[in-house]
DNA sequence: TTTTTGACTGAGCACTCACTCAGGATTTTG
DNA sequence: CAAAATCCTGAGTGAGTGCTCAGTCAAAAA
C-alpha cells in the first residue's frame, strides 16, 4: 500500500510538470527542471513515471479528466431554457475557462502531442476523447435546440464542429497574443445565432 | 559579391531546412540532419546563418514572402464579380493551398514560433505580417462587398477575423488528422454567406 | 527484534546537440 | 602572376540531456 507521502510527491510532480509543459513546452523543459521545482530527486520522477514522455501523457490525461469532466458537470448543473441557451452557455464557459486557466489551454495547443499521437495510441486516445468530448457537448446543445425549436434544422455534427473550430481558433489567436480575439465574444454569439436561428 | 555557387548552397539549405522544420518541427530536427540532407558541411550552415534559430526564422520569412505574395497576386489576377465572390475565392484559395502544400502550412502552425515570438521582435514581426496580411485580404473582400451590395453592413475587420479563424481552425484540425475538416468546404462557404448576406 | 518491502535519492553514464575554428578550396582583385 | 577575399569543411568541444542503479531510510510484516 502506497504511503500518503508517495501520493503527495507523485501529485506534486504532475502539478509541476503540467505547469512547465504548458508554459515552456516539452523540449524546453528538462526533467531536471521539474525535479528542482518540485523539490524531488530526479530519480523519483522516473520511479513514478516510466519516461519523460510518459509523464507528459499523464499530464494530458489529468487535463482531460479535469477539464472535460468539469465542463460536462457545469452544464448538467445549470438549467437552460432552451438548446440555444445551452449552446451559448457552453461557448461562454469555454471562453471563460480559457481566460481563467490560460496555461492549461496552452497545454492542449502544444504541438508535441500531435507529433506523438500518430505513433502513440494512448496519446491519440486522450486527444480524441478531449476533442470529441467537447464537440459532443456543442452537438447535444444543438440537437436539443432543434427539438425545442430554438435552433433550425441543421446537421448537428457539422455545425458543432464549426462552432468549436471558431471558438478554439479564437482562443488560439488570443494565447499567441496576435489578437485580443476573445474580446469578440459578442460577435461570436451573434455569429452562432445567425447560423442556427430558426 | 557572392558567387552563384554560394547562393545555391544557401538556398539549398533553406529549402531543406524548410522541409525538415515543417515535417518534424524544430526540436526533432538537428543541424546535422539538415547538413546531411543538403550535402553540405555543418559549418556551412553556420557560415550562412548565425544560429539554428536564425535559420528557422529565415525559413519563416521565406514562407511569408512566398505565400502571402502568392495569395495577393492570385486575387489580383482574378476578376471577381462582387466582393462576396472575392471572399469565396479567397477562402477557396486558402483551403486549396492548405491541401496542396500541407507541409508548408504545418510550418505556420508550429508552436515554436509562438514560443520565440514574445522575446524575438523579428519573429513577432514575420508572424504579424503573415496574419495581418491574410486577414487584410478577407477584409478587403468584405469591404468591397459592402460597397457593391453583395455583403451587408458589418464590421469588416471583425468579420474578417472570424472568417480567418474559422478556416484556419479547420485546416489545423485537418493537419492533426482529428477530423477531415476541409471536407466541410461547402458548409464553410454557406456559413460565411449566412454571416454576410444582405 | 529482525526481515522485508516500497519510496526515494543523486552521482554518474552514455549520448546528442549546437556551435567553433583552423585550415583548405575557390574566386576576385591588384 | 600573387594577394586578398570569400566560401566552405568536418573533426572537435563542452554543455546539457534522459535515464540508471546501487544504496539509504522508514514503516510494515514476521
Amino acid at each position: 500500500m502506497p504511503s500518503t507521502r508517495a501520493q503527495t510527491k507523485k501529485e506534486a510532480i504532475l502539478q509541476s510538470a503540467s505547469k512547465f509543459f504548458s508554459e515552456r513546452g516539452y523540449w524546453d523543459t528538462s526533467v531536471n527542471d521539474i525535479s528542482k521545482a518540485t523539490g524531488v530527486a530526479e530519480g523519483t520522477i522516473f520511479y513514478h513515471f516510466q519516461s519523460k514522455e510518459d509523464l507528459f501523457l499523464a499530464v494530458l490525461q489529468k487535463f482531460k479528466e479535469d477539464f472535460v469532466g468539469k465542463f460536462k458537470q457545469h452544464l448538467k448543473e445549470q438549467k437552460f431554457a432552451s438548446g440555444m441557451d445551452m449552446l451559448e452557455g457552453a461557448i461562454s464557459f469555454y471562453l471563460y475557462q480559457s481566460s481563467v486557466m490560460e496555461e492549461r489551454f496552452l497545454l492542449l495547443h502544444r504541438h508535441h502531442y500531435y507529433q506523438i499521437a500518430p505513433e502513440n495510441p494512448k496519446c491519440w486516445q486522450y486527444l480524441e476523447e478531449i476533442y470529441s468530448g467537447l464537440i459532443s457537448i456543442f452537438e447535444q446543445a444543438i440537437t436539443r435546440g432543434m427539438e425545442d425549436g430554438s435552433i433550425r434544422q441543421v446537421s448537428p455534427n457539422k455545425k458543432a464542429l464549426l462552432v468549436f473550430t471558431l471558438i478554439d481558433g479564437l482562443v488560439r489567436l488570443d494565447t499567441y497574443n496576435l489578437y485580443q480575439a476573445t474580446s469578440l465574444y459578442d460577435e461570436v454569439i451573434e455569429s452562432c445565432r445567425c447560423w442556427l436561428k430558426p
